[in-house]
DNA sequence: TTTGTATATCGCAAATATACGATAAATAAA
DNA sequence: TTTATTTATCGTATATTTGCGATATACAAA
């Protein structure tokens, strides 16, 4: 932003627009797909099924480690990542309340 | 992006994405939240509950509309807005059915 | 018609995100 | 030890987002 205004909304607030954020690019949306197929960890196969550079991928991967979404852990030479569940269904309970507080079941009045 | 890769995903991919791009910032939670806390319409008090200038306000609204997630009309000298249940049912359908595939119940294996 | 009020848009500055090639780091293989 | 392989990080270019003040627009009120 401009002028970081986070500290003006609630954590409740940040912590959805952070997990959105997270999710807001389709490279992550595919990622979180194609390591969730699987039952076990992704060994380094993710560059190939997406159509990006590897250094690209990497910053993708990073940026859902630091959300939560996965974990990783080094295996010789070769990173592997698997779904984060724990964090993924705090967030999957995050935006069923949102979801829950915003539709009142209404018609929309305007 | 640098170069626009969105051709390169799936349309389901940047569907969830660009929603979660919708709802990635504090502000635009904090707007749907007030909006939807009402029975009618809001015309106007926007501004006064959020830390931002009218002209911020304006884009946000603009961004949400542009989503789908709100709906406005105009009364007058006043814009009025409320929540597009149905963009809105649909974006829930969406994010359920990305929880349901990517959660397979297993534990996380790294 | 003139004045005031509410909202949208414009123009700009700063911050952040995206993408890639080059390179570093770490390990495996020869 | 040397070489190859895998992944992360750096540097850089470009695009997008965020934010605000100034201004335009559209209507209401006087």
């Amino acid at each position: 932003m401009a002028l970081n205004k986070k500290d003006s909304f609630s954590t409740k607030e940040n912590e959805l627009s952070d997990f959105a954020a997270a999710i807001s690019h389709p490279a992550r949306v595919a990622i979180l797909k194609e390591i969730a197929k699987r039952k076990t960890c992704i060994c380094g196969e993710i560059v190939e099924v997406l159509p990006l550079a590897q250094s690209t991928v990497s910053q993708h991967l990073k940026a859902l480690l630091k959300a939560g979404l996965i974990q990783g852990k080094v295996d010789g030479v070769k990173s592997c990542y698997c779904i984060n569940y724990k964090t993924f269904e705090k967030f999957e309970k995050t935006f069923q309340s949102f979801f829950t507080s915003t539709n009142s079941n209404n018609p929309s009045c305007c």
